[in-house]
DNA sequence: TTGGTATTATGGTCTTACCATTAATGACGC
DNA sequence: GCGTCATTAATGGTAAGACCATAATACCAA
């Protein structure tokens, strides 16, 4: 029957403010805000209120702070998601295991999704990503070959052209490198995996260039397999 | 070589101390903190700079601020991915069509879980919701069809043990009734589906009361196919 | 029991002053 | 003319203190 009642603080306000500048436009990417003086001369609020109302929007990911500078709209938002899932992951909410399995889930769309939409020059660049991959893993370069793997997933995420997908994943890669020690490294140089690996990887390239989705799927799914299982027997 | 210098701010140090302890469990879920005079003394800082870092702990959903009580520690960490995605959304980085996408793989991956990790308790709970559902899409009762229809697709994400989707799974939720107006509505009483839609919600149940993973996901596929379809014509 | 009232603790806001860092400026030496 | 370096001004970072707004609590009165 009633709703709750709910006084709006003034730094929500100017929060609120800043925000829909930037979703209208008004404020664009790598853009500088007034200074804190300013704004709050402009708002008729007091500097504190700004200054709260700016760490929030900075913790989020939308502004970056440069003393002595000034206060900047974020030129890339690949990351803002990375702190909230940090702080779940610390909390002991989330299991190591559930992680993975989003990132199977995730990756297998992306490749999915890569099939349908890659483009003929993002294709040769996969390719050579595939190719380095191989030289670097048969060389034993553990350090490049983490690179490249990197490399190429996130290519692969970006081919699917869902920015969604691609920032999740990005932010499942950093928490796994941050949570999990040598996330990466180990598998991708040991000796019995190696073949495996490059083959898959290879694999996963032809179906994607073929722009064959189930094919690019059942691929990435094996490869994603093939890690969780790696990572588990480390725990 | 050399890594970039990066001087610390107090506000920072002040998070981070405060999200070890809650890491650590020295604050748990509902605790309630030191008041911000008592956490500056201890700290040996401003109240200013407890502040701002109580601002950031409280975007990311970490702490729950009650004016004239306190600040707590949340109970629930259920939506913390909330604003970073609205964000994201805001700013046109995200189309509606990726978001409706994620929520196909996240649901489908929750529906294979749920099959493998259901209990026959929850079994139950799904089966009194299926049967609510289908009385009240019968009834053209449209807003406790979509109430229903809510509760059984969290349930199904609690039944498949996975934390992150649930969280995600919600966060989307959230997303979808925002941006998108009547996201969840008319399709569940609108005459041509309201057939389709209580065999699909009860193909689900069964599946996953059968414990059939595979059944599980073709059924919450076809649903969800369903949903974007509809969703995709009204655009 | 119910409703009002005063008290007190707590978060919310504002002001002012000063510190720390950075970019821009301009003087200086070559 | 060109590079180097000190100066300066602008900006964010921190601190301290005052006062406002709200909520929990205890107490009182009907």
């Amino acid at each position: 029957m009633f709703s709750p009642i709910k006084s709006t603080k003034v730094y929500e306000q100017v929060i609120e403010q800043i925000q829909t500048m930037i979703a209208n436009g008004e404020l664009k990417r790598g853009d500088k805000l007034p200074s804190e003086r300013q704004l709050a001369e402009q708002l008729q609020v007091s500097r504190t209120s700004v200054r709260e109302a700016l760490r929030a929007l900075q913790i989020i990911g939308l502004i970056e702070v440069k003393q002595g500078d000034g206060n900047f709209i974020k030129e890339s938002f690949d990351f803002c998601l990375l702190q909230p899932l940090s702080v779940m992951f610390m909390l002991h909410q989330t299991k190591p295991a559930d992680i993975v399995g989003l990132r199977k889930v995730i990756e297998v769309e992306t490749a999915t999704l890569a099939a349908q939409n890659v483009t003929d020059e993002e294709i040769a660049e996969l390719k050579v990503l595939v190719d380095q991959l191989k030289e670097f893993s048969l060389a034993d370069d553990e350090k490049n070959s983490v690179k490249v793997d990197k490399e190429l997933h996130y290519k692969i995420a970006q081919a699917s052209k869902n920015f969604l997908l691609l920032n999740i994943l990005n932010v499942i890669s950093v928490l796994m490198d941050t949570f999990i020690e040598d996330a990466r490294g180990m598998i991708l140089t040991k000796y019995e995996n190696k073949d495996i690996l490059i083959m898959q990887h290879e694999n996963i390239y032809k179906s994607i260039a073929e722009k064959n989705p189930k094919k690019a799927a059942k691929a990435m799914s094996d490869h994603i397999d093939l890690i969780i299982k790696d990572y588990l027997n480390r725990l």
